[in-house]
DNA sequence: AGATTTTATCCGCATCGCGGACAAAAAGAA
DNA sequence: TTCTTTTTGTCCGCGATGCGGATAAAATCT
């Protein structure tokens, strides 16, 4: 545990400092003052270290006039060239790598359509290192210049110790990616799951940047749950992610059933398979073409296949209306490719959730559905990294765990 | 928000401080300045403040001699006599009330047979007040030497606003108990959720001292849920803590169930009132007498009365297995008076849980039952009171929100 | 050009945590 | 007994931090 001295007090105030300019654009002095509720000359002494650090720069040119009298503002901003991180992302059937500045602006980026599912992970280790390398050289810059990569997969994570437990694109379970990623680029590499880093974009940057509460549902080829809880992504105990997919939809009186089994893409196209086959004789399509064919088929009037999306859609209401009851959030975002936009996915969704929750909570949540580009997830790991550099100081004050060695000395006496 | 200053540092440090005397009785500064990791200075430092604040005293008597030499370690502990809280649960048939120390030590307690779940809130608060005041002046104590009240109950309850928004023993909704109490008493009173109470019980006193992520799941006539997770109880985004009871149970395929209505002993009462009416005909007996009854029943081999438990143990196995999903405490703790303690529910929910976990959590979760005395809510109500006069300064630097006056101009710049 | 106003910085002060020197208090050795 | 050794607790000085008030800076208004 991190003992409370002035280094942390600075800490704590700096990376306030950090996130107020970073939230609130150009920013004055004295306004990020008023934000962060420190005083005028401590604004000053921190500024003025940041900007020693090359970490903010002002804003020059005469620029924003602000129509008032006495000595003009001078507007702060982070530095862009201040680092540079990639951010990575494993999709079933493609590898995204793209090189963020200091502000996750996306300035390169690399799609490798390659269907990794069925590549060992030393494979998929060697196509990312050759991704991020291309990825840096094409962006103008050398790998040492890089402070950071992170890596998005779906499935289950483990980031503190760098380690996918068990994806749905890995063969492997128990996959060390961040250490292997960090000897082969030289370069600090961390993991984390896909709707994880999402969920970080999303509360950096995008329309619920103000909120400190919501979960994103994203529906593709499996199931993915971000929570964003107390402005902080909410890890179970062990430091995973809950995996939505692994949620139980049935009582054991009806014959249980994993929600992965029930909602997602592939379960779905499973389901209608059948549906599909007997009036495209031609075999089961490959999956992106299928789901809009489902989709299509839907929209025309097809009713088995409006079912087919309205039951996974319920489903997942059901455990979308749990995880209001525990979580209380004011927003939940379905998003993902394609069923996820769709009216006959969503709206029994909607139905479900609306009808299962307690009245108390019934008006708590907006579901609000979106769709993310690419841009997003880099930028979600472009933030996942950026945040250690900012120097976020949070959970090293927690209550002192008991220290082995001296505990059973102390507890029996 | 607070700023990180040096008085917060000192707060902080002071908390844990005082932690490491709570949890590790009488112990000397040196260990303290191990425990901690804070310099024998400050330690000095903060336990001379402390010794001033007559918050702590020396175990004086020559006592401890710690068999080598040197000067002999001054061990320090909890002035049991710093403060005097007041713990008060309500129970559909049942007031406890509980005059506690500094410690937690229960000094003197009352419990008052009333069924107030057909009373009003206006005249459980009055009988709330009548039993505190008398209980105080047992305990040979005036009202002005009771730092704080703490009441927990059944049901929804917002603590911050000391509201209980709804509640299985009263009939009113949004019920301001805190406020009521604190103008009635004279002394500042809080309201949570019992199960909370008695989860800080347990992660002040309990066998789970050392564990910081547990779930506690109550089953007496209604269900209740606490959570602690990274050693904090978990609420929900507004505030409230969730209740096991309006979670679902069935996905709208076959019909939604809330838990409360399948698992709670309420439910299978009735469920099983048809069962005990043809074999007892002088009518439903009352709920304890009825429960034992059926207890019994399966004991005795009654299939069908086994049934009925081992139902409600799969419905509220279902849940936990979620649950456990989603947060991964290393425990869980079943407990409640009669049907949580019975074969016939337990080894059901323990099956259905195995069962249904994925193999990946399959292993990372204890479930054990355990039975509360009236002590140990007691001691929940009281620890959290006295969590605030240790002063505890946490979630106090969160990330900065944005001010309304504020961020308009800003945003829009 | 001078007054006014707003912004940013400088100076002095109080608090904090820490390292090292020092005092205190016991047991063991002479 | 007296001196040494060992461990514990406290005191002093240092550096870092945040803050309030005075001061400088830089613009507009008169």
């Amino acid at each position: 545990m991190k003992t409370a001295d002035p280094e942390l007090m600075r800490a704590i105030n700096r990376f306030h400092v950090m996130d107020a300019i970073r939230r609130f654009g150009p920013v004055s002095r004295v306004e990020i003052s008023q934000l962060t509720e420190l005083s005028a000359t401590t604004v000053s002494a921190i500024t003025a270290a940041l900007l020693d650090d090359r970490l903010i720069i002002p804003l020059q040119v005469g620029a924003v006039r602000d129509a008032g009298r006495g000595r003009p503002r001078v507007m702060l901003k982070l530095n862009p060239g201040a680092a540079h991180v990639v951010g990575v992302k494993l999709a079933p059937d493609q590898i995204s790598v793209g090189v963020t500045n200091f502000c996750a602006d996306v300035l390169r980026s690399l799609a490798l359509p390659v269907r990794i599912d069925r590549q060992t992970a030393s494979v998929i280790a060697d196509l990312v290192e050759d991704g991020v390398r291309r990825c840096v050289s094409d962006a103008g810059l050398d790998i040492a210049d890089i402070s950071g990569v992170c890596v998005g997969l779906p499935g289950v994570v483990e980031r503190a110790a760098g380690v996918c437990r068990q994806s749905p694109i890995l063969q492997e379970r128990d996959v060390p990616f961040g250490d292997d990623l960090t000897h082969r680029l030289g370069v600090p590499a961390s993991i984390d799951s896909d709707v994880n880093l999402v969920t970080l974009a999303e509360h950096w940057f995008g329309q619920t940047r103000d909120l400190n509460d919501f979960l994103v549902v994203n529906v593709e080829r499996s199931l993915g749950l971000g929570i964003l809880h107390n402005g902080e992504l909410f890890r179970g105990a062990n430091g995973l992610s809950p995996d939505l997919g692994d949620l139980m939809v049935r009582p054991p009186g009806g014959g249980d059933a994993r929600l992965a089994d029930v909602a997602s893409e592939a379960s779905v196209l499973i389901e209608a398979e059948a549906l599909m086959r007997d009036r495209e004789p031609d075999g089961a399509p490959q999956t992106g073409r299928a789901m809009t064919l489902l989709l299509q088929r839907a929209a025309g009037g097809d009713k088995r296949c409006a079912r087919v999306l309205a039951a996974a859609g319920e489903a997942l209401g059901f455990a979308v209306a749990n995880l209001i009851t525990l979580f209380a959030p004011p927003k939940v975002i379905i998003s993902g490719r394609a069923m996820a936009t769709s009216e006959y996915f969503i709206e029994p969704l909607r139905k479900t959730v609306a009808h299962l929750l307690p009245p108390s909570l019934a008006d708590v949540s907006d579901i609000i559905v979106r769709e993310w580009s690419d841009g997003n997830w880099l930028q979600g790991a472009a933030a996942m990294t950026l945040r250690d550099l900012y120097g976020a100081p949070w959970g090293t004050t927690g209550p002192a765990p008991i220290r082995e060695a001296l505990a059973p000395q102390i507890g029996e006496s």
